[in-house]
RNA sequence: CGGGGCGUGGCGCAGUCCGGUAGCGCACCUGCUUUGGGAGCAGGGGGUCCCCGGUUCAAAUCCGGGCGCCCCGACCA
């Protein structure tokens, strides 16, 4: 940032980028505990619109809001061998409260399944009880060695969905239906197309039976996990005794799933949409839409204030989430680049001129290719068509992220070489065959720091993968999409 | 925890080699003139130079010891 104008560019250093943009764009600031953020109203206000959405899509799918407390006792994480296995390392414990030693250390949260199925397991006694289908909104800790602003902090927000059903279909078919939902939720409002699949067994969550996930295509080519779905079988129901009489009278242990998505979702859509001029961000999401301007020049300062208030109103009366920019110690010019930094979609201009003919001038902030970057419209055509103007401005950025994940995605690749050639040209995603061999996957990782992100949804395989693992050694049994990842 | 870098007004830095009045740009405050792509002029406020100790007439600068942060390599939403 020699230059304290501009960032630099994504091409120079893709991760200075994007600190550079967090930070300028505030949406977030570091907090003066090692690795851990304050989330500033810019980008809180991004956070609730994701919050609104998603928590609208769990509503209607019959689950409810509730909260667990955010110490657990350690011995319930310990309980579960392959979980306290997972999360051991990044654990932050209580061990005195109220100035005494507690006799049991409590955990601060790094997800709630523990607490969570105890407590299911004091209100279920009947299948008629089931399924339980229950969220919620929560802070979560994990000491993280490495950390970046979204991407991964000690804490972070999420949601997390635990519920607990009859059988393992039902449960499956929950896993599924929200991964399904994730998916819509990135495409319809972050507009970042993810590919969908099965984890493979190195990379699940520590006590799932499977896990699947929602894997992104950032700017620079690497792949973020943006959401994950678990189905948990019966490990945690066993270890907590989450028990049910079935209809013809055997106990039987409930099976469960758990999802989460988390503010790391910001640090997606930074990535996915965001420029060399900084962050844009999707209308659905913006905390503002449309940032008006007045020209405030001279004697005609008063008349252009009054028909940018009366400009906002009407936009406000229209359902189009508006800010007036009337700070007078900054030349246009100034807010101009101040709002396209911080992502505004649309940013509407008064001045004295445009009063006088009855208009305004509207500038988008990605102009398509060949069009000017402001248009003079008569006003009360520009006031009737931010709508849709701001919807068809959300399904470009959405095309355009699928042409982006498309054209960095290479298939069909047959060998290791092949592999790491395409890494080296800078491929996003690569397809290719496996056996199901985890030293594959070792050895991808250490030779070109690849991992498996996904072993494809059926819609996202390729029409013809190759017939033999990657590795040259065994047939393949499953195609695998490998990606550097965040 | 290994390797590299850095701690100087709010932010970005110079000054450190070779000790001698703590500086620059941006931001901030006041006033006037301005305002359609990062305004101009004038005036002004603000710093225990990361901390502790030592050397010296004198330390941001030299010496010793701490602490903190950032970047790169092994875990993770």
């Amino acid at each position: 940032m020699a230059d304290d104008k501009k960032l630099t560019s994504q091409q120079e250093d893709f991760a200075k980028w994007y600190n550079e943009v967090v930070l300028r764009a505030e949406l977030a600031d570091h907090s003066p505990v090692r690795g851990s953020m304050v989330i500033r109203p810019w980008g809180y206000g991004i956070w609730e619109h994701m919050q609104s959405a998603l928590d609208a899509m769990f509503k209607e799918t019959g689950h409810e809001n509730a909260y667990f407390p955010l110490l657990i006792p350690m011995s319930f994480i310990e309980r579960e061998k392959e979980h306290v296995e997972g999360f051991a390392p990044e654990l932050a414990v209580v061990t005195q409260a109220g100035g005494k030693e507690l006799e049991e250390p409590y955990v601060i949260r790094p997800t709630s399944e523990t607490i969570i199925y105890a407590m299911y397991a004091k209100w279920v006694q009947s299948y008629r009880d089931l399924p339980v289908l229950m969220n919620q909104w929560a802070n979560v800790v994990r000491w993280e060695m490495r950390t970046r602003l979204f991407l991964r902090t000690s804490e972070f927000l999420w949601q997390e969905g635990h519920t607990a059903h009859a059988t393992a279909e039902e449960a499956e078919e929950e896993t599924r239906l929200i991964l399904g939902l994730y998916r819509t939720f990135m495409e319809d409002w972050i507009a970042m197309p993810p590919m969908t699949g099965l984890k493979s067994e190195s990379e699940k969550f520590a006590g799932a039976v499977r896990s699947y996930a929602c894997e992104a295509l950032m700017k620079d080519n690497k792949a973020l996990q943006a959401g994950t779905s678990h189905f948990l079988g019966q490990n945690f129901a066993k270890q907590f005794e989450l028990t049910f009489q079935s209809e013809d009278g055997q106990e039987e242990f409930a099976w469960n799933t758990s999802w989460g998505v988390s503010t790391r979702l910001i640090g997606g859509l930074v990535m996915t949409h965001g420029d060399d001029n900084g962050l844009v961000i999707p209308p659905r999401l913006a905390p503002a839409q449309v940032v008006v301007i007045p020209i405030l020049r001279g004697d005609d300062a008063g008349p252009v204030r009054d028909k940018a208030d009366e400009i906002v109103s009407r936009l406000k009366e229209n359902g189009v989430r508006v800010r007036l920019d009337a700070r007078d110690h900054l030349s246009p010019g100034a807010k101009f680049f101040e709002w396209e930094r911080k992502g505004v979609p649309f940013r509407l201009e008064i001045g004295p001129r445009d009063l006088a003919e009855g208009k305004v001038a509207l500038a988008r902030r990605l102009t398509p290719e060949g069009e000017k970057r402001k248009a003079f419209l008569p006003e009360a055509q520009a006031l009737a068509e931010l709508p849709e103007r701001l919807e068809s401005f959300q399904g470009e950025l959405l095309q355009a992220a699928i042409a982006r994940r498309e054209a960095n995605t290479v298939r069909g690749v047959k060998s290791l070489d092949e592999m790491e050639e395409a890494f080296e040209d800078g491929a996003g995603f690569v397809f290719s065959g496996w056996s199901g061999d985890p030293a594959v996957e070792e050895a991808v990782k250490e030779r070109m720091k690849a991992t498996i992100r996904l072993l494809p949804d059926e819609e996202f395989r390729s029409d013809q993968a190759p017939a033999t693992c990657v590795s040259g050694a065994g047939e393949s049994v499953t195609e695998a999409a490998w990606a550097r990842a965040y």
